[in-house]
RNA sequence: GGGUGCGUAGCUCAGAGGGAGAGCGUCUGCCUUACGAGCAGAAGGUCGUAGGUUCAAGUCCUGCCGCACCCACCA
């Protein structure tokens, strides 16, 4: 069968795909050991990065390895709606248009963005094809989708219920860009330069005032109370009197707060409940007023008197210059402090006093924490488990309420007459405790995080009893970055434990985070993004997965730079012209029974070979080392089957030995794209069906097994001495500046088989053998061990100085090496502490080396006395 | 303040108790009929630093120096 000279994956990866798709592959059969994972859903707002790529590529990878050991292997789908990013991502197109989202009512506004919904749902689905993704199609799901929602209202519900769900006034994160609130988790900390000013608030009814410090002067139209530490002598004096809030004119209590830090700035605080998480606790504890000075788009109100009206930028810039007219201004002075900002937006966060809806965390947390301790659920690598430890250890309620359009609306009809909160998983027209029907549904919708909390067993169907929840749940990896484990891996094991009585997954793989080649995140604003796609399309989704494979070590981050997609296009091409090197040869194949004692040398080498990387391949896939997979089925196949057992086969292919070589070769082959395929698809997908011996499909071919039987140490160690001297004549011609393809001759002192003769000649380039007893003249030395010398006949050409130079150079790296062995048995410590094969070890290698020292020195000695 | 990770070849990174590895880059040869997206050969490293454990330390422990990052605090 012919195939083209080169690697060309445009067109043949769609091919197979759809050719997988129709075949159902990919559509668990039910019955048998099952392997389950579920995809981290992709959110809708625009196209995927590398860094799902990465994610899509690993889950792939365990995937179609299940797969082929026999699993019943089930990848399900799907995308998140993504409430903040997605309604932030429309309100941006919309901008271009001259449009924002008050120029629509709510239904016409959530019509847009299911257009938009729709259409970049079928764009990702499209990316997630185009990388080769295994999953199940017709398992899709939405995090929107009516059976998804219908799980959303009944945990609310249920955990309302059980007084898991709350609504009350708290300080809380408003974006005023975002329009919303956040959870803390979606707050960003940055530290940023910013000012400290000393205010002096004058005391009433006297000639004296203390100073605070602030980094918000605007705040202080909020401040209610001036607090000091209760054992701060320098102010126990004012405790109790007031303070006259300047501009303002407002009087504050002078209070005592054990939470006031006497040795930052002036150690007096201006108290300002209704801005400021800590002020509003002491706000609690001294029953102070809370005076809520913004509004929604952080612009002063009406408590704000004169400053109503301005945004919180301007109001600080006027403030501090009314504050200075006025004399109450002391200095300034330069602070770091760090300032949260919008995870999707970027804008200043402004803490607020709100009436919110909140998930209460400790309860939920007890079972999830226990689990994670007690390895029920397992993180991977392990030093995420303590991350996630301490993250629940200091769990805080979760703030769920948004006040967003697109999402989940929150199950919560308040009712006017009595107020109470109707709480229902559908639609309610009747105050279950009043019976009025003056009801109003919470226009807000519940953090985008609440729903994929439950993405494990809602995705299967929950609250139904389904056949996929019984046979699928628990799944049995989760694969995702670090950046989502308080987001929602642990929220995920907690809604697990709470519904299904039962941990989502047995294990958790953190894979890394993707940067660029100067190792800084990926972002639009810098404009260094490397997008898959375009990847996908100039060098095809094979080395774009290979390459991110091999780059998967288990570290934090990823430094990807485009040139590694052209290292692995180069070994997809190797792949490539391998195959059509074996396929070339087999125009009178015949599958043979072999018979491994028939088999020569080189075969029993690279079958050894093979199978130790059988087995390597297979224990790092299950211990998610896929960078040492890729790198041993790279170095297997590269350096071991082509560059040596193909170029020795080449000549047997020639003789008699055809026909096995063929079988052996065909195998190899066979083996080796099943090691790779999981790493690459479509490439291994395309040889292998055109292999004579290959079944209907690669995707469902079973993963090699290791035969115990075909590890051959002693045909290693033999195959090994015979590179090692094709490697010592080729060393020699370049040494004297010999092309590769001048023929010579050579001496050998000891025994070689004929079959090995005929290697070193077809390999070394190498005319004639001779057997010797001792150094021919005129020769140089290509290999020394103890039993066999090897040397080259190089006539007139021979330079004996450099010979000379050249030797003793090698001596010299010989007795550096030797020398570590010959102190270690030296060292009585060693020989009595050490274990004893491992001072057997050393003294053979001693041993080795010692010898092969000696016959060096003499060929010197020789040379020299010639001289 | 608490925690995590990383300092190994010019670059990017593997390796985690017994003779320092890969890819890229560099240098030298090769128009060898599968592949120049290739083949052969070579140069290049006191494994951040100081101690300790051990018969034996890139590898385990401790301190230090640099570089990232997470959590908490930040008037």
């Amino acid at each position: 069968m012919e195939i083209g000279t080169r690697y060309e994956p445009k067109g043949m990866e769609m091919k197979w795909y759809k050719n997988w798709l129709e075949k159902g592959y990919f559509t668990p059969k039910g019955s048998g050991p099952k392997y389950c994972i579920v995809i981290p859903p992709p959110n809708i707002t625009g196209r995927i990065h590398m860094g799902h790529a990465l994610n899509i590529t690993i889950q792939d990878i365990l995937s179609r390895y299940k797969r082929m050991q026999g699993f019943d292997v089930l990848w399900l789908p799907g995308e998140d709606h993504a409430g903040i990013a997605t309604q932030t991502a429309v309100e941006k197109f919309l901008s271009t248009q001259g449009k924002s989202k008050r120029d629509f009512s709510r239904e016409e506004f959530l019509s847009i963005v299911w257009d938009w919904a729709n259409k970049y749902r079928t764009e990702i689905k499209n990316q997630i094809m185009s990388i080769g993704a295994s999953v199940d199609w017709t398992r899709e799901r939405f995090t929107l989708d009516e059976g998804l929602s219908k799980a959303v209202r009944k945990v609310f519900v249920e955990l309302y219920k059980k007084g898991l769900i709350y609504k009350g006034k708290y300080i809380v994160n408003w974006c005023s860009r975002c329009g919303t609130v956040l959870s803390d988790e979606e707050v960003e900390y940055q530290e940023e330069e910013g000012t400290l000013y000393y205010i002096r608030y004058p005391i009433k009814e006297e000639d004296d005032f203390v100073i605070i410090a602030t980094t918000r002067p605007e705040t202080m139209l909020g401040d209610t109370a001036v607090a000091v530490h209760p054992s701060d002598d320098r102010y126990s004096k004012y405790v109790g009197k007031v303070a006259i809030l300047p501009l303002v004119g407002r009087e504050l209590p002078i209070i005592a707060d054990n939470y006031v830090d006497p040795s930052f700035g002036t150690g007096a605080l201006k108290v300002t409940p209704a801005h400021d998480p800590h002020d509003y606790l002491i706000g609690q504890r001294h029953n102070l007023p809370f005076v809520d000075i913004f509004d929604e788009n952080i612009v002063v109100n009406e408590n704000g008197g004169k400053f109503k009206g301005l945004t919180a930028e301007q109001a600080r810039k006027a403030i501090v210059e009314e504050l200075e007219l006025q004399g109450y201004l002391v200095k300034v002075e330069k602070l770091k402090h760090s300032v949260g900002r919008c995870y999707r937006c970027d804008t200043v966060i402004e803490p607020r006093l709100m009436d919110q809806w909140f998930v209460s965390m400790k309860p939920l947390a007890k079972r999830a924490t226990e689990a994670v301790e007690q390895d029920e659920v397992k993180f991977v690598p392990e030093r995420w488990k303590k991350v996630y430890l301490n993250w629940m250890y200091e769990i805080r309620d979760w703030c769920i309420s948004r006040q967003l359009w697109w999402g989940h609306r929150i199950p919560v009809w308040q009712c006017h007459d009595c107020g109470h909160y109707n709480v229902s998983e559908s639609e309610i027209t009747k105050c279950e405790k009043c019976g009025g029907v003056n009801l109003k549904q919470d226009e807000d919708v519940l953090d985008t995080w609440f729903s994929s909390a439950l993405w494990p067993f809602s995705t299967m169907g929950w609250p139904e009893k389904t056949a996929d929840l019984e046979r699928y749940y628990p799944t049995d990896v989760l694969v995702t970055g670090f950046d989502i484990i308080f987001f929602w891996v642990a929220r995920m094991i907690m809604m697990g434990y709470e519904f299904m009585n039962e941990k989502p997954f047995r294990e958790v793989y953190i894979h890394q985070l993707v940067r660029d080649k100067y190792g800084r995140k990926m972002s639009k604003s810098l404009g260094n993004g490397i997008d898959p796609l375009e990847i996908i399309d100039e060098y095809g989704a094979d080395p774009m997965r290979f390459t991110l494979a091999i780059l998967a070590a288990q570290g934090r981050d990823l430094k990807l730079d485009v040139k590694f997609f052209d290292t692995y296009k180069k070994f997809a091409n190797k792949i490539w012209n391998a195959t059509r090197f074996v396929l070339m040869n087999l125009d009178d194949f015949e599958k043979l029974d072999i018979n491994y004692e028939e088999l020569s040398l080189v075969d029993k080498w690279i079958l050894s070979r093979l199978h130790k990387a059988i087995q390597k391949v297979t224990q790092s896939l299950d211990s998610y080392d896929f960078n040492i997979a890729a790198g041993e089925i790279y170095n297997f196949f590269w350096d071991e089957l082509c560059d040596w057992y193909i170029e020795a086969v080449k000549n047997r292919l020639k003789k008699s030995h055809r026909r096995l070589v063929q079988n052996i070769l065909v195998y190899v082959l066979d083996m080796s794209l099943r090691l790779l395929h999981p790493f690459m698809p479509f490439l291994t997908e395309e040889l292998w069906t055109k292999l004579p011996t290959s079944g209907e499909s690669i995707v469902i071919a079973s993963w090699p097994k290791v035969n115990q039987a075909f590890i051959d140490e002693i045909s290693e160690k033999r195959f090994n001495m015979i590179m090692n001297i094709i490697r010592g004549v080729r060393n020699i011609r370049a040494e004297v500046n010999l092309p590769q393809s001048t023929k010579v001759c050579t001496f050998v002192k000891g025994n070689l088989s004929e079959e090995e003769q005929e290697y070193i000649k077809f390999l070394g380039n190498v005319e004639d053998i001779q057997f010797v007893d001792q150094r021919p003249e005129q020769s140089a030395t290509a290999y020394v061990s103890i039993d066999t010398e090897v040397y080259v006949s190089l006539g007139a050409l021979i330079d004996v100085e450099n010979e000379v130079v050249r030797l003793k150079k090698k001596v010299e790296k010989l007795k550096n090496d030797m020398e570590k062995f010959t102190k270690k048995l030296s060292d009585e410590n060693f020989l009595r502490n050490a274990p004893e094969d491992i001072v057997e070890e050393t003294k053979e290698k001693q041993r080795i080396f010692h010898e092969q020292i000696d016959r060096i020195e003499q060929i010197i000695s020789d040379l020299e006395a010639k001289v």
